[in-house]
DNA sequence: CTACATTATGACACCGGTGTCAGGGTTGAA
DNA sequence: TTCAACCCTGACACCGGTGTCATAATGTAG
């Protein structure tokens, strides 16, 4: 046998036409029972597969989804935030139990990045993951939409379209995180993240973290914020500025978890005892999370609900049905950091 | 316009026969200059993108490899081993490297796992990822050769084939952290994995290990180890057992990470110090190993070069080119666990 | 001016399936 | 006996590209 066996062959050795090995395979009504058993048995001996090339390009589509992650253009090459390499193996578990195939695929946020897995057939849809600098893309977003492209949005809103967004309540988040504070009274905190509308996602789990002081009638001082991407190092540095500055806190809440370990590397070292001189509060609850010294308290998400939220979603808009906006609640992980 | 653009559209806006087209499109140099312009202006315009599917089906390939992620049956569904993750992002990024997408799927290494992705020409190559009992493969490996499917393994070895293997020196490794326990004088060591044939890569790991000391004239007891796969849980558990059966050690080698992370608890809850009662090195070194307490001392693979080797081997295979056996030098990772 | 190489293009078969349509064979009722 | 209904199957166009071959147009040498 040379070369891989085509329906083709099949019908030539089960003595029928390719159009009956066709339907044969794919349990048509039409095709007589004895008929179908034949043709499996040549294609079984044959190790037959149909061509998943031809077939998609008949019946025009793929049953395959593309994920684009977004990497933080400023993040170490070698490592990918921990928090969404929980998504992606949630994400493809969730492929794999609807039948779908998964391209996986990065993108520098900076860069300009294409999704022409679905323009070239090779996805159905596409699922978009990343800390992006949102702003930035929702040009892109609308000229996605305007050639009908189907996917969904981990995280940030597109504008008039809160159904092509799977995110967590990074609001009730931060208001949840701050609550846990306030319950053990350390009301002078620092916020380490960026809190701009650049990173939706950050900026929501502040204000839901400034309301909830707010409501206890506390105002968060500016001074005791800091900028940071999503990284250790990011956070390291944003804290050791603080501390630089002689700003004084006796909490902080760190818009991730990243962020967090770095902000205590940066407290440790400056002889800052955590939790007992600093509560130290994350988001995300990355594996790392629970063997830091102290263990992080952090605001958890629940990836593997995201990933089949996102999957889920995105089928629903393949196949044409209605969407909602999608909120999932997060959870408090109370920790060593913080008690 | 109704649907994608196809090449018949811009042959027709352009003036051109479609095969003129697609030859411009793809720097045919038989195109005229002038022509190829025109047809790439066109081609922007109807936001065209070639269809993959009618492409890879003509061309029979697709420039596409395919990572199957088989996991420990046993695992948590919810996490998938930190070490495979960052494999699959360094996969990722070579594949990017080198134009090829990646399809990412999960096998559960209990049932009968398939590979079909090539013979449904989806593929082009396949490479296979994890800890599984690979004894039980060598079967599946045979057919796949048999069927001419390129792919790749790490780690585990395929019988008379070394070309298709990209792995860690596991067996040096082992004697790295055995050469480091034994500078500290720590020669009463246990051992937690599995150091059957059935996990070939612990089985080198403590092959070496075992050597290193033999030919420091010390003898590994047998009664000091325990079988473990590799989770954390799993390695705490075994610890346990060491510790109930009244068993003394001043050392400690795990197989991976996550079992030197479950030892350390199981360790620390006994009320055995790490390291002043006992040094504990790990193999992986992935992310959480430095910020365990203490952070763990640990043999690191390089995963981005794994990675790279992962693909640029699979794709001189699948281009036909001689590849070698690709042992990959490991390196010791000092830390707390063991000064 | 003829002979032949060179360049640019179009026509067409082909990749391996899927879906439609037509038709052969059997059965059963009129 | 005839006709319809039903079941099953084969022939064939089609999906959207790629690669080969033929050919027209232009150039170049003898």
């Amino acid at each position: 046998m040379k070369g891989k066996a085509t329906s083709f062959d099949i019908a030539h050795y089960a003595g029928v036409s390719q159009s009956t090995v066709s339907r044969a395979l794919r349990n048509s009504p039409l095709v007589n029972e004895e008929t179908r058993k034949r043709v499996f048995e040549v294609a079984k001996q044959l190790n037959y597969k149909v061509d998943k090339n031809a077939s998609n390009l008949r019946t025009q589509q793929s049953s395959t989804l593309a994920l684009l992650l977004f990497e933080d253009p400023t993040a170490d090459e070698s490592q990918i935030n921990p928090f969404f390499l929980a998504m992606l193996g949630s994400i493809t578990r969730a492929c794999a139990a609807q039948g779908y195939d998964l391209l996986v695929s990065f993108q520098s946020t900076s860069a300009d990045w294409q999704a022409d897995y679905e323009d070239s057939h090779r996805a159905d849809g596409i699922i978009l993951l990343g800390y992006g600098d949102y702003v930035d893309y929702q040009a892109k977003f609308s000229s996605l939409i305007e050639q009908n492209t189907k996917f969904v949005c981990w995280g940030a809103s597109v504008d008039n379209r809160p159904d092509l967004t799977v995110s967590c309540d990074n609001y009730g988040g931060g208001k949840l995180a701050a609550a846990h504070l306030l319950r053990a009274n350390r009301k002078d905190c620092a916020f380490i993240g960026d809190a701009s509308e650049h990173s939706p996602e950050f900026f929501a789990r502040y204000q839901g973290f400034k309301d909830e002081f707010n409501q206890h009638g506390i105002t968060l001082s500016e001074r005791k914020m800091a900028n940071a991407i999503s990284t250790e190092e990011s956070g390291y540095h944003a804290t050791r500025s603080l501390i630089a500055n002689n700003i004084h806190f006796n909490s902080l809440f760190a818009a991730s978890d990243l962020i967090a370990i770095g902000a205590i590397r940066a407290l440790k070292e400056a002889g800052i005892k955590v939790p007992d001189d600093v509560h130290v509060v994350g988001f995300d609850n990355i594996a790392v999370a629970s063997f830091t010294n102290p263990p992080l308290t952090t605001v958890q998400q629940d990836t593997t609900l995201a990933g089949q939220m996102l999957v889920d979603n995105l089928l629903k808009l393949i196949r044409g049905e209605v969407v909602e906006n999608t909120l999932l609640p997060p959870s408090l992980i109370i920790r060593g950091s913080s008690i």
